[in-house]
DNA sequence: CGACTATGATTGATCGGCGG
DNA sequence: TCCGCCGATCAATCATAGTC
């Protein structure tokens, strides 16, 4: 195994942090669904065109985002604090309510 | 494997403002790419992310570009070859499927985005 | 400018569902 | 009942950007 990084010429990772604004509409749907943060394939859709990235950014965020929230829930505290209050879709049962189901899952 | 001398217990309150989700409890099984074989000593074998080495995925690269899909001869063949489990060729391949899958869709919206979007 | 941290991307492997 | 595939996700790691 003596080192194996030939990834070094994976001039692939040319890592850009998003704008502001891609952060602030990720982390408000993060925060206001953190009882299950799983955006569907239509919400992600939504987010991408929101923040300007695309729809595999948007899932790589999230990947990110779940691992490392939860690995460490308190350094994160007070980040959920600041946009729990801007939102707050979330429910813990949003099971019943008569609802619409928007999305095309068909049975 | 978890130290948390401030909530040792499952159902850990909610400390502070938030509370645990089911999600965030989430905790997958370690991989049992093990080789069985020689673990007598060490508790464990491969527990963790295997490497392949840049001949190996020269190869498995190659044969992809061959053949998308493997034959159950196929895979063992180079299984044999590449010294890795067949399991492991098998999930390479299906992860390289949808690696390709993914550059394709993304090679054809981030350029032009126009019109559609209802 | 170097050390350390935050963060986006990559990827071997798992999970659940489907079809054969 | 077992197996392979798909789609989504996990989890660890890479390499860089940003902060001090």
């Amino acid at each position: 195994v003596m080192i194996l990084r030939s990834r070094f010429l994976d001039a692939r990772r040319k890592r850009r942090n998003f704008s502001k604004q891609a952060t602030e509409v990720l982390n408000e749907y993060f925060y206001s669904h953190l009882s299950n943060p799983y955006p569907s394939e239509e919400a992600k859709e939504e987010l991408a065109k929101k923040g300007g990235i695309t729809v595999s950014q948007v899932s790589n965020w999230f990947g990110n985002k779940r691992i490392r929230y939860k690995k460490n829930m308190g350094k994160f505290q007070e980040e959920a604090n600041i946009y729990a209050a801007k939102t707050a879709v979330d429910a813990t049962n949003v099971v019943a309510q008569g609802n619409q189901a928007n999305s095309p899952s068909t049975p | 494997e978890d130290k948390d001398p401030a909530c040792p217990s499952e159902p850990c309150p909610n400390a502070g403002a938030t509370q645990t989700f089911d999600w965030m409890k989430v905790k997958r099984n370690p991989p049992k790419t093990a080789k069985v074989s020689e673990y007598g000593l060490l508790g464990q074998p491969n527990t963790i992310r295997t490497n392949f080495t840049t001949k190996q995925l020269t190869e498995l690269e190659k044969e992809f570009h061959f053949n998308k899909y493997l034959t159950r001869a196929r895979r063992v063949e180079i299984a044999a070859t590449l010294e890795l489990n067949e399991t492991q060729v098998k999930i390479w391949f299906q992860n390289r499927r949808m690696k390709q899958k993914k550059r394709e869709k993304e090679g054809l919206a981030p350029a032009a985005a126009p019109r559609a979007a209802k």
